[in-house]
DNA sequence: CTAGATATTGATCGCCTGATCAACAAGAGA
DNA sequence: TCTCTTGTTGATCAGGCGATCAATATCTAG
């Protein structure tokens, strides 16, 4: 018996750093956890092993595990929120701009970002916190899209109308995403089914969202 | 001291019945359990304390928690489907139909089976047998929504295009579910949102499905 | 070079989980 | 009435959870 003996990690001494950074590489541990397995994959000890640090390092720095996953959450969503936004705004031609935000909502290419929504939706009947953090990103993407719809719509149409149809471009890919991550459903087709309301609504000529 | 001691369970032995009708109360005590508290609070003991019968006996009739799981998900989820289906079929009017039953769907009346779906969406991904139950709930529901659709849409309208707008429906019933469970968004509205499109998408009169 | 401040740790508590198994109890058939 | 089948139980195991706290190790100011 040289080495490691019966201490609760067993690990070399993660090396003394600021505060503000430590709690960063904790966070980072923690989206990047919550994105590979899943919400509930949160706990002390696993976010501490993915960080390198002992588990009651990370329960000092979090107030508590459900305000931890609370804020992985917002974190994992804004950063998609920017990124589906700057991928969006290099197009210029209104119509392009929101058939490109449509397909890169619909096309699978989050289906990490999908699961943690997902686990978010549960877990937010149980946790206060984390329901409050949904609903505040989903008031952001609401926000998004009205604003790539905005451009793409005919001046003249209400901003009543436009706040309608975001909220139901939000539920649709949402619906859909969740069906998707289940293996069930043409995930393919969904942008087709999508694009045709959304035409209509925004008085686009048929299948400019689509070609 | 003189009752209790410090048993497993400390509680009058179940009375001995068939293992046909035990089992059906285990089962029906787990349904009641996921639709009042979701499916995260399906564990052996807690079924078997709404049971009135030791966890172990859980154990004896259930092959695994998992399993257990994904049949009270089957079994809640496809009375709800035959229970909307009846309150659908007593309308007669094809059109009237189809509203009664986006109306139901939409109503908020279910919020506790909306809260197992979404717990089936996230649990599903770390369990095979759910997923699956999952996978045979929602084409189940699909088919459903098909049939009603058909019913009020031209004779005119291909297969394939049902076939569309359901999925279309059920993605839409879906996320805005999601997103009421959370307190977020018009649940009112919700009909509204969608009534517009099934309307357009059947060739039906404007307002033919909000009246 | 020393002393204080503080980032980090290991051990521990109480509670929960799913699963297994020998032992018990109660009804059914002889 | 007696035996046998079997529905039911309690105890237990190995593991995981969040949280707390005294102790330790390391950096920094004097």
């Amino acid at each position: 018996m040289s080495t490691a003996s019966s201490g609760a990690d067993a690990r070399p001494r993660a090396p003394r750093t600021s505060p503000t950074e430590r709690a960063a590489q904790i966070a980072a541990a923690a989206e990047a956890l919550a994105l590979e397995e899943g919400l509930h994959a949160l706990t002390l000890r696993a976010v501490a092993a993915r960080a390198g640090v002992a588990s009651s390092l990370v329960a000092h720095y979090a107030p508590s595990m459900e305000q931890l996953v609370a804020d992985a959450f917002t974190s994992i969503v804004a950063s998609e929120l920017a990124e589906v936004r700057a991928h969006a705004s290099v197009v210029r031609h209104p119509t392009a701009r929101l058939q490109a935000l449509l397909a890169t909502l619909l096309d699978g290419s989050r289906d990490d970002v999908t699961g943690v929504w997902v686990d978010a939706w549960s877990i937010a009947r149980r946790s206060s916190p984390l329901a409050a953090a949904v609903r505040e990103q989903m008031t952001a993407w609401h926000a998004a899209i009205v604003e790539v719809l905005t451009q793409a719509a005919p001046a003249s149409m209400p901003a009543r109308e436009l706040d309608r149809v975001a909220a139901h471009v939000l539920a649709m890919v949402d619906g859909l995403n969740a069906h998707g991550l289940v293996g069930y459903g043409p995930t393919g087709p969904g942008l087709a089914l999508i694009a045709r309301v959304v035409e209509r609504e925004l008085s686009l000529p048929e299948g400019a969202l689509t070609r």
